[in-house]
DNA sequence: AATCCGTGGTC
DNA sequence: TGACCAAGGAT
């Protein structure tokens, strides 16, 4: 017999199908997260995904209570000063996520008089908003209608659709392609699509513990119908952090956050014990704005505009 | 495209 | 106990 067509996995259920069992299941189990709900407006959302970026939902959640008490507007953060917002972020990781955050406040009050924009392609070019956050801003925020593809939503498509265990290391055009073809034509059900399927993949769809029993389409999960196969290929990297680059940052990053003054090279000198890496990891803070140096060996967190900013000093 | 960028919880 | 993992982005 000739094989015509090349149908290169198994063929998905049921479009429809899947949608109606995932977003039932995400309205009878989905988390009440501040974001969520109508009062976070756009920049609720937009505070949230930055948040959300590799780090965990618990850890989020008291900072970004205390983050929309502060700044309940782009234009209330566009007006602080950087350095406040590196410290508010506190030990969330990755710090340059808070410049990043307070320079697409800026770019908002100068560029977009002070809202959230709607259009993709504007969020896109905010700072610190790649292709996944502005989906997810436009979807969350605005109930459009785009491809969500973050890691667990790759998850639940490499298993439920392509059988495997887990997606690629980085996201493929055949992800991408994938997202787009199972995204429902309705732009609400399209959002509601999204967030179910983020969410079925945060507690149930899990990475190293999937609870099967749980799942709304066990039954017509490709990786479930193939006896569940344990990952293939090259082994998944996963990342060292003591000793590194990383941990020193953090430990300098840690004293200036944690000090209302200025604090003296002396006093940075006792986060770490190796000098050279002492100090390659606070030039590279500097050179990130994350660290602004004074005259006289002086360090503190930010307090002028980013370059490539506006200023407006009053006078 | 591979690497860098924090932090802390989980099993 | 240490590897794994968590709503990515920039370069």
């Amino acid at each position: 017999m000739t094989v015509t067509t090349a149908p290169t996995k198994t063929p998905p259920a049921d479009p429809a199908a899947l949608h109606e069992a995932v977003i039932a299941w995400f309205e009878e189990h989905a988390r009440d997260l501040p974001w969520r709900r109508p009062e976070a407006g756009a920049w609720g959302v937009m505070v949230s995904e930055f948040m959300l970026q590799q780090t965990p939902v618990n850890r989020v959640l008291p900072v970004y209570a205390q983050w929309l008490e502060r700044w309940p507007t782009p234009a209330a953060l566009a007006l602080e000063a950087p350095g406040e917002a590196v410290r508010a972020w506190g030990r969330l990781g990755y710090p340059r996520r808070a410049l990043r955050l307070h320079a697409a406040a800026v770019a908002i009050h100068e560029r977009h008089g002070g809202q959230v924009p709607r259009r993709h392609e504007h969020l896109l070019a905010l700072p610190g908003i790649g292709e996944y956050t502005a989906a997810a801003v436009a979807s969350f925020a605005y109930g459009q209608r785009h491809p969500v593809l973050d890691t667990n939503v790759r998850r639940v498509f490499a298993r439920a659709v392509t059988g495997t265990q887990y997606p690629p290391s980085a996201t493929t055009a055949a992800e991408r392609r994938t997202a787009r073809e199972l995204l429902p034509q309705d732009e609400a059900r399209a959002a509601h699509w999204a967030a179910a399927t983020m969410e079925l993949g945060a507690l149930v769809c899990k990475s190293a513990t999937p609870v099967c029993a749980a799942c709304p389409i066990a039954a017509s999960c490709a990786w479930r119908l193939a006896g569940s196969p344990a990952h293939t290929g090259p082994p998944r990297r996963t990342q060292t952090y003591a000793g590194t680059d990383r941990q020193v940052r953090g430990r300098l990053l840690a004293a200036l956050r944690d000090s209302p003054t200025p604090l003296p090279q002396s006093t940075l000198d006792k986060t770490w014990h190796d000098p050279v890496q002492r100090a390659r990891a606070l030039d590279t803070l500097v050179a990130d704005g994350l660290v602004e140096p004074l005259t006289n060996g002086v360090y503190r967190l930010p307090q002028t505009r980013e370059p490539g900013t506006t200023e407006a000093p009053p006078q």
